[in-house]
DNA sequence: TGAATAGTGTCTCTCAGACATTATACT
DNA sequence: AGTATAATGTCTGAGAGACACTATTCA
């Protein structure tokens, strides 16, 4: 047995088979701030890519850690945020990159993760980060014709690595999420109306909703939100009759889905 | 700049943070031999958990190759498949597995993916692996009430690692890819029927559907598939018209999907 | 000949979207 | 007072599921 363990571990560690391999993940975090979708973003404070916007993230603590756990407390450390403030967070694996050239130093392989979270603090900068900010994604905003041209933050920022790609994938997996989960409660407060609930899909996905026709289906989907009994305290600032408060129900999935039109 | 780069492959090097994991790729390959959904599986001809079954799958060769191009060639390696063969082959990532204690040896990461491929000749055990084999997955067949009591093929063997989980969420993973993918066509030939496409469904959802809404339905959906005008030279061995022959249409997602029951 | 199937037609129910309406609360 | 909004109601069209029916082929 000894001489059978002792072979698999020369084995496995050819050094050309496993050593240059290095392993990170990365987290796109996202969160409503002001009712604009926002992405926490590091500034680079090494090479390579010194100066320039990339995710949080970080190596993988070998033998420690798995990657969820790996994740989290990149966000934690990210963010600043307790372990309790966090459970109300969503975090869930997005996907691995591993094209060999992807980082210049050597062949590094990230697993990037995706979170929802309600308004979070201001983030401190941490570890090699230069500074940690909050940056709006510019969605697909107005959709329709001629809004305001307001410059796009995020896309204005060349961001380091892959991470353009990663965001791009994390912002259609968010969409998508939204259509068949009831997640759209996790960027909100505990108790949360239907016409807050709305503004976070019309944020996500670029789209104006109908109003009436979103709160017929929402109450209509078992398990989506449930009743709280109690109202806001304060109707819409611009009008109309203060809305009832809901938490988010037992539901995991939407049945039926909420389909982007 | 010469110093910043060494500065930052310095820090990149340090070997507690890096050094001993190891990164491989695992496959799930799904294919449909004799109409019955069958899964790719090796035995494992040394420690740890020699003699066991797993999923075939090897190391990520680096800075040579990105995840699915080590993803592909473990696939050819394993089936013996020229490259031609496999531009028939549906091949996605289905998502990383990192707990430190998944492999006894030390720290392994694994990237799994996930195949469809059309009826595939036997595989040819290479590598590590003492032998290759097509397991069917013994799915939730017969649905109703007593369906004869059939063993389960695939729960029957106790797969090394954690591979009973990848195998799983592949599982689920391939059930809602037939919903809102054309993917079941790359179970088949290049030109199928109806009642062909709707068996990969009865088979991978483990659920009898409606022959006649079923074809409806398929043929509603834009660019599922496209008419060849053929036919197919024999009829059902039951009895029945010859059905027509359809070839995958230019469609990547279904609008509208096809919900499972 | 008998039986099972391919393909089409019909009906009903559910659900999404457009539109209308009433009551409420902010400015 | 004026206005925008919350919440509900009504109508219509698309689509899924149940069922029926005909034509065709194999055993």
């Amino acid at each position: 047995m000894h001489e059978d363990d002792e072979a698999a571990w020369l084995a496995a560690y050819d050094p050309r088979a496993y050593a240059p391999i290095a392993l990170t993940v990365d987290v796109v975090v996202l969160t409503l701030r002001q009712g604009r979708l926002s992405i926490l973003l590091v500034e680079r404070g090494g090479p390579p890519f010194q100066g320039r916007w990339a995710l949080p993230g970080g190596f993988v603590k070998a033998g420690e850690e798995g990657l969820d756990e790996a994740a989290a407390r990149e966000l934690a450390e990210e963010t600043g945020l307790a372990p309790t403030a966090l459970e109300r967070v969503h975090l869930e694996q997005l996907g691995s990159y591993g094209a060999p050239d992807r980082d210049p130093r050597m062949h590094v392989v990230s697993v990037a993760y995706l979170a929802f979270a309600p308004d979070l603090p201001d983030p401190r900068a941490g570890g090699d980060a230069a500074r940690a900010v909050w940056v709006p994604v510019a969605g697909p905003h107005g959709g329709g014709t001629g809004d305001r041209e307001l410059p796009a933050p995020l896309a204005e920022r060349e961001l380091a690595f892959d991470h353009a790609r990663i965001v791009a994938d994390a912002l259609e997996r968010a969409r998508g999420k939204l259509e068949y989960t009831p997640l759209a409660t996790a960027f909100l407060r505990p108790e949360f109306t239907i016409p807050e609930l709305r503004a976070v899909y019309e944020e996500i996905w670029g789209e104006r909703l109908h109003p009436g026709n979103f709160h017929r289906k929402v109450l209509s989907v078992p398990g989506f939100v449930e009743d709280t009994g109690a109202t806001a305290e304060r109707g819409n600032s611009r009008g109309g009759p203060r809305a009832r408060l809901y938490r988010a129900g037992p539901a995991t999935l939407l049945h039926p889905a909420l389909l982007r039109p």
